[in-house]
DNA sequence: TAAATATGTTAGACTCATCTAACATATACT
DNA sequence: AGTATATGTTAGATGAGTCTAACATATTTA
């Protein structure tokens, strides 16, 4: 078998993110352009990209641009789908700003296991049909005790639910 | 002011977490069983320890036990808290096995921003409150959700979740 | 097309965290 | 007390990931 399966570092997966968020954004990914996402310099990605290529996860011939494999892509879109649904959870429920919830999913998406995974997307699912495909009573209900410290009892919810 | 405010990085914060640990289950933490918990050789400790005193962590002389500083102790409460809320969402919310759960905390406990670690602590607190001091009706919903991958109708609800 | 600019690579150094092998100190036991 | 065993440290190497400075190739443009 061709696929060789080792074990991929927080860096390297953040590389491949990059690289496939370029061909998606822009068509292309050039070492420049991955460098100035990753906030690295050029070198760095030089070296990245020679252990990437010796992985099998990316083509890349001096001075051309980068290319995925396919199992290079495989990764890339895990790593992808980690950090949109870690995100959506983040910013969604928890009611996170962006900013932060970006950088907070950017971290934990290298460190959620498939179970993980699979059971915050279950959760985010059963969120999103809701009672009634709207967000169901007690996401609002927690979204107001976020906001005011309290619960509402039975009584208040119809009310100040309007204000939301 | 004597406290630098120094970044510290992920795997000083597992030695401060350790010896913090140990402190408490054993009352003494001695560079073998910080290594036999973290799973490291005791050079590796012995390097740690030494940058962690110059960072004002903890306090060691040579061929004696470790204490942690008040600073030390601070971080090391606070890396703590981080894992056992994860812990708690993993294990309680999305019925994440234990030892998954715990493998997941410890690499999470690492990257979440404070504001995430309070929204998080929130959101626990207003499921554990739930709504009359047990677990919220839609918790048991999603459990259920979770086994059969079927939502309840309001109907079936009273039925199904007496099983569980 | 030839020079100017943008882009990419190499070489060499640094930090962090780890290891093994050899050595030093402390503790426990007879 | 003095030796055997536990425990801890030093020295030196390794690998990952980063950097700067210098160089090489490609692309743009006058």
């Amino acid at each position: 078998m061709g696929t060789s399966i080792k074990k991929i570092s927080s860096n390297m997966e953040d590389y491949l993110e990059a690289i496939a968020l370029l061909q998606k954004e822009k068509g292309i990914a050039r070492v420049s352009d991955i460098g100035r996402l990753l906030q690295v310099k050029k070198p760095s990605v030089t070296a990245a990209l020679s252990t990437l290529a010796k992985s099998n996860l990316i083509l890349h011939e001096r001075y051309r641009i980068v290319e995925l494999t396919k199992e290079g892509q495989r990764i890339a879109g895990d790593v992808q789908e980690r950090h949109d649904m870690v995100f959506k959870f983040l910013s969604g429920i928890l009611e996170i700003d962006e900013k932060t919830a970006q950088a907070d999913a950017c971290k934990i998406e290298h460190s959620i296991s498939p179970i993980t995974f699979d059971r915050l997307t279950k959760f985010i699912h059963f969120v999103e049909i809701g009672l009634n495909g709207g967000s169901p009573q007690w996401l609002k209900s927690f979204k107001h005790y976020l906001k005011t410290g309290k619960r509402l009892s039975c009584k208040m919810r119809q009310v100040a639910l309007d204000k939301n």
